[in-house]
Parts: C-alpha cells; structure tokens; sequence
DNA sequence: GTCTATACAGTGATAGAC
DNA sequence: GTCTATCACTGTATAGAC
C-alpha cells in the first residue's frame, strides 16, 4: 500500500506568507500583528519577510494587490464591454454603478470576511507608504468610473460630480466593512442585509437617485 | 516697569498632553506617532502619559471624547428641538438629515484638519479598546438618529433602513475626510467643495432621495 | 537564490524613588 | 505628581550557512 506524502510546506514562503498574512491582518489589523506572529504562522523565519517583500508595508502591499488587482481588472472588462454594447450613447447611471459595485460585493461577502475593513482603513491611512500602495491600486479604476459617470451625468458640474462620487464610494466601502456601529444598534436580532445581490441592488438604487438629482446652486432650503 | 510672567507651560500637564496628541495624530495617525514625541512636545515626562491616560489608547479616547461628545450632544438636542417643533409629525427626512449632518462638518471643515480621516480609520478598528472607545462615543447618537429615521420613513423595512443609515454614514464620514483618490483624479485644478454649507446641502440631498425610494423585494431588474 | 541566526535601535508599559 | 531605570517586544538589517 501506498502513503501519499502531505508535504507540511506545500506552497512557496512567499504563498504560505501572504495567506498567513491575509488572514491575520484581516482578523487583527495591520498595525495589531507582528511580523513574528506571521512567519511563525507561515513556518517561515523572520527575516523572510524582510527578503521576500522588503518590508511589513511591501507584505501589505503584495497581499493587497494580489486581492484587489484582478478585482479592479475584472470591472474594467465588464464597463468596456458595456460601453461598447451601447455604442454612442453613455450608459445608464445604474447600469454604471451595478458594474462598479457587483464583483468587490460578491468577492468579499463571506461570513467572517474582515479584509473590506482593513482596506477601509487603508484609504484613511496617512503615512506615505500606504498612501503609494493605494493609489496606485485604486487610481486607475476610479479615473475610468468618473470618465463614465461624467457622460452619463452630464447635468453635474466638475464639483458636484466629484463630491457625490465620494459619497458613492463612501457609501459603498462603510456598507461592506460590515457597520460596527450601526449592526449592533437598534436591534439585538438579525439586521442588515446577508443576501449580497439585495445589498448590491439597495447601493445600485440608493446612489442612483442621488445622481439623478438636479441641483443647480442650492444655499440652505427654507425649514 | 512690570513685566508679566509668561509660564512655558501654561496648561496643565493633561491639557498639554491632550492638545500635543491631537495635532501629532491628527497628522500621522495613532500608530505613527509614539508617546516620546507627544511627551517631548508637551514638554511632559514619558511615564505622564500612563500616570494620567492608563495608555496610549486611554490618551486617544480621552482626545475622541473631548472632540466628538459636546458635538453629539449638540445634534440630539437640535433633534429634541425640531421633535418637539413638529408635534405629533414625524420631521421630514430631509430636515432629520441636516440636523445629523451639520454639527460635525462645520466643526470639522477648517483647512488642515485631518481629525476626521483617524476618526474614520478608528471605525474600521478591530482591536477592542477601540471598538469600545468608537461603541461609547456614537453607539448613543446612532440609536436616537435610526429612531426618528424610522418614523420619518415608514416605508422601509428594519433591514432596509439600516442598511441604507449605513450608506448614509458612509458617505458623511469620506465626504468629511476628503477623498483620498477622487480627489486627485480627475482634475489637477480644484475639485470637491470648499464651502462646508454647500457640502451639507449636497450630502443631504443625496441621501433624502436614497432614503425616499420605496424598493419593495427586488431582484436584480431586466437589463 | 533562499534561508537562518543574531544584533540593534526604538516602542509601550511599569515599578519604585523622590 | 513627577521622574528615572528597566522590561519585554517591535520592525529592520546583515553576516553567513545551505
């Protein structure tokens, strides 16, 4: 009879790093996990962090564009594919924003998922690293998406589009960071949404009409 | 002649740590700044930190606290004061918004405050003393707030309604702690809103319609 | 090229003297 | 209340083994 020998490193360290450095960043924060705790996790030395990556933040950095890359990739197709499916004319802004919402919502709806909050916090990170790493991860599709949006918007002005761009995007990054706040108040039973297709549809319907609305140059309304 | 004494260290040992700890976080986050730096610019001994805050956490809680409580209790009683303006009437959503969004953007809309960005970050914490600071500090207002929210819009369901408060407070919090990518992208002239009343006229429209859309159970529509 | 052991400066925290 | 000395731990760098 024949063993079949279960190899106890199967991945390269450079793998068996980035997942043990997934899961553990995701669960306790970048800044709340020590490079220690990663190599020992991964059965990986110390300084093959340092080797592998450069540093902790070229770890993040590796981990971040391993998740979000073919992501971001993946809905550039899809509003390619779209634009050019409706040839002159621009797109309808819900049609735009199921696209940008769709593939990050499903990607990461999964029970104990935590990695959208890490990434959260990251967008408010100010120390020049993370800065870089975001940037030059998010930049590219967030040019794209305004290009879209600013055809099929063409009622907005520069400030006005940017401004509910944020808005969106806010929207959408706090609505998948699962609300820490807002999840356990008002209620002790089940609240939000678990179905992901009803939390992108709701987001799809929300910033929509936010779009939609025409306001010239309003001061503060009468009470 | 008289000459007036002027003490080099005109507030207390706290108030000096407090004040220190506001500017240094504000400008490089809470783990890039260690308590060396805050007790040197307070001119303050290393050990006064844990003498007068428990931790560096406790400092951080204590500066949360100061900035963000007088601020809450200023919304809830212009909430009590419209309530009880409108009798029996739920108040429209739109005023309930206005009232949410103002306190906080005003106070916070001054050139080179980036309070709001680490009070975003804070949010998306996983460690516990935070989650503790962050559920104390907004746990209260976010309750009284969904309250009237539900009142005002009885068309949506629990699950509805808590998860558009969600894209709501989303969308506050990036709009407050200006957009890191939108920001840059798009434009290299002036972009975003520089008049915090037109920022709060826009953030409230845009949410009023989000909040007003009835969507009963759907699917994803026919494309 | 890859991995290992080790060294180093800086961190938050604390006990105990003043 | 304040201060000094000291602790365990952090990220990083490097010399040298395979």
């Amino acid at each position: 009879m024949f063993y079949t020998y279960v190899p106890v490193k199967p991945a390269s360290t450079q793998a068996r790093l980035l997942d043990a450095a997934e899961s553990l960043f995701s669960e306790r924060g970048f800044q709340g996990i020590s490079i220690r705790e990663i190599t020992d996790q991964a059965d990986a030395n110390l300084a093959a962090v340092n080797y592998h990556f450069g540093s902790k933040a070229g770890l993040m950095k590796a981990l971040i564009e391993r998740q979000i890359g073919p992501l971001n990739q993946l809905r550039i197709e899809e509003l390619d594919a779209a634009e050019a499916a409706a040839g002159e004319q621009p797109l309808p802004i819900d049609s735009l924003l199921r696209i940008f919402f769709t593939a990050p919502i499903r990607h990461f709806h999964k029970p104990g998922q935590k990695l959208p909050n890490l990434l959260a916090r990251l967008h408010q990170d100010p120390s020049p690293e993370v800065v870089e790493v975001v940037v030059s991860v998010f930049q590219p599709i967030a040019d794209r998406f305004l290009t879209a949006l600013h055809r099929s918007a063409p009622h907005l002005s520069e400030a006005q589009l940017i401004t509910r761009a944020m808005f969106m995007k806010g929207a959408m990054v706090h609505a998948m960071s699962d609300g820490l706040i807002l999840a356990s108040a008002m209620t002790e039973g089940r609240v939000s949404m678990d179905d992901p297709e009803e939390l992108i549809e709701e987001l799809v319907q929300f910033c929509t009409e936010g779009f939609r609305l025409h306001t010239p140059n309003s001061g503060p309304p009468a009470e």
